[in-house]
DNA sequence: GCAACCATGTAACGTGTTACATGATTAC
DNA sequence: GTAATCATGTAACACGTTACATGGTTGC
């Protein structure tokens, strides 16, 4: 994971450790956290593997700069360009990424994911159905309520992220339109 | 995390290292999962300290209940009644029992939640606006669409999460209201 | 009889945090 | 000159997963 994050990073340009966990945490800091202690042992491994080059900027400064490699960029986009899950977060961490990757394989992977967030909205509203149904025949629904209500915020959790994605996807799609008549107006340029 | 959690579901009952699992995964499944390489270990350890005890149901069957013990109760209490963090969704495994939780400190713990859910809410608020300006002036602003996209999540995340608390916290008033009410009413049988 | 499910458990591994230790640079 | 921030790093610990190993029970 923090792997993938410090070569998300790394795309935009060289850092130092101390500067990545920074941009970590204004940037995913809202989903994703690195302490130092996972950073800099990651950070070693990366280069070890070649994924990214250090150079010590001040001989007497103690200051690095790690840089992208080719390797790195190559296994950076691999990771972003697998299925997206639902799993602690990492789909967050990827739509942030999500402009580097490309479009065919980005459109792929949001009307999957945009898929499967539906059929889990749609089972998630038969067992609360099934359950609001239930609670009715109980005498005393308030002893319930707060183990009940969880299951309410996991429905608005996935209509509201349902929402976003389809939002997300429709604007890219007018942009296209937009794009496409923007190009036709070029052509037609004498009209 | 995993302690709580069986500690949680042993409250309602005795239940087998099996039957924990699979309640697990259908309560609160959602926001979080155990595999039996961690549910074993934590319920050992458990009765070790003397949180909960294991019956042998049957000699021959190789099934033990494991069962709630006064110092498993305490200490289930105590994790509940902490103060709630947006942490790795401990606070909405926190919600899923807070039907236990003493009623003064439950309401306590929401509304100091409800604030700072609020306060991040504001300064997420304040964030976008600067960026959401800030991107006017980019020529390309649909290169950092999925980058910007996010922060929208992020917004929309707190507000569902803000109203659900909102929305949450008003019906226990309610009922509230109404069962004063229905105690008014059987004062005052006569009228 | 055999597939599905009930049931328990461990060892190796993965991944991350906390706390500690150290020192340079910058702004006031 | 001193506080804040920049900067790097490790060791101990915490917590959890995956894969493996084993066997009983139930329904058809």
């Amino acid at each position: 994971m923090i792997d993938n994050v410090i070569l998300g990073i790394l795309m935009e340009g060289p850092q130092t450790g101390y500067g990545l966990k920074s941009t970590i945490e204004q940037s995913v800091g809202f989903f994703y956290t690195a302490s130092y202690g996972s950073l800099y042992p990651a950070l070693k491994r990366l280069a070890e593997q070649g994924a990214i080059s250090l150079v010590e900027t001040d001989g007497t400064k103690n200051k690095k700069l790690y840089t992208m490699e080719t390797a790195g960029r190559k296994q950076f986009l691999e990771w972003l360009g697998e299925p997206l899950t639902r799993n602690r977060n990492e789909h967050l961490l990827k739509f942030f990424f999500y402009d580097y990757l490309e479009e065919s394989l980005r459109k792929e992977r949001l009307a999957a994911f945009h898929g499967s967030l539906r059929e889990e909205l749609g089972r998630l509203a038969v067992v609360k159905q099934i359950v609001d149904k239930e609670t009715e025949a109980l005498e005393n629904p308030e002893d319930y309520r707060y183990r009940l209500s969880v299951l309410t915020y996991g429905f608005r959790y996935l209509e509201m992220a349902e929402r976003w994605l389809g939002d997300l996807r429709e604007k890219e799609l007018k942009n296209e339109y937009n794009a496409d008549q923007d190009a036709a107006v070029e052509e037609n340029h004498d009209e």
